[in-house]
DNA sequence: TTAAACATTCTAGTAAGATGGAATGTTCCA
DNA sequence: TGGAACATTCCATCTTACTAGAATGTTTAA
């Protein structure tokens, strides 16, 4: 099939998959008599890999990385299970970041009047340490 | 004082305070007899508003706003409330959405046996939406 | 006095990941 | 047959926010 199929089954935008292949993130697909790009079913299999991971936040290397685990039918389900394990634990770090922000400017805006005096704890609390959580 | 106190005081790299100038988001600072940049405690100050901004995840473009607002004798906190309420929306809206992917994949950890074994349910669930979450 | 620490400007590069657009060739369908 | 839709390559650009490094001048302290 055509890119333009393989990008609509895949999810993957067809300048991305032509990027992919670029960057030796995908094998160079086949090619049809008329130069264009030919990709079996197996290889949209592949496309949704990649579209998956990157949807779940891995990187463009950890999704490599993947692939390669995939692809290798003698790897150990440990090595898969770490790097979702490590994965996990950024995503929670990040989401703990987060919270704390969420946090410190709810707390601010619950002091904000928010109307249309000037005086305004938000400002304030960035310009002034002390009122900050 | 020189940029590199500015620096120090404000938790702001002094070639990011540089850069700040470049781009426009300060005003270019007074300059002594050698040409070093001179800073004020006042000039600090705005430094330690944008250092906080940033750590709270507004954006550059975010922090001209606030500390225009901030300068803004004539602003109403009403203003800012919308900034900060905004910003705190699109933080939760991000929690939850690392929150699923967490959850996804925490579910596919649990399942994998993390051995030797190249059997994972990890790399399934990559490889074929069914058993994901 | 001399060496470090600090300052300047300038250009270019990094990360991460695409995306845009030009110029051109091919296929499909009414 | 003709035009829309789809394909190709290649180069450049975008985003966000810096960071590195070169070449050079200034200040400070032993």
């Amino acid at each position: 099939m055509n890119i333009g199929k393989a990008s609509s089954l895949s999810g993957v935008a067809a300048k991305t998959i032509r990027y992919y292949e670029g960057i030796g993130l995908l094998t160079p697909a086949a090619r049809k008599a008329n130069g264009y790009r030919d990709y079996s079913d197996s290889d949209v299999a592949n496309l949704q890999f990649i579209f998956r991971a990157r949807n779940l936040g891995f990187t463009l290397k950890d999704t490599e990385n993947l692939i390669n685990l995939w692809q290798d039918q003698h790897r150990a389900s440990a090595d898969v299970k770490k790097m979702a394990l490590d994965h996990i634990r950024d995503i929670e770090l990040r989401i703990e970041e987060l919270s704390e922000v969420r946090d410190t400017l709810v707390d601010l805006t619950e002091k904000c009047h928010g109307d249309d005096r000037p005086d305004c704890p938000i400002i304030q609390g960035l310009a002034n340490r002390q009122q900050m959580i």
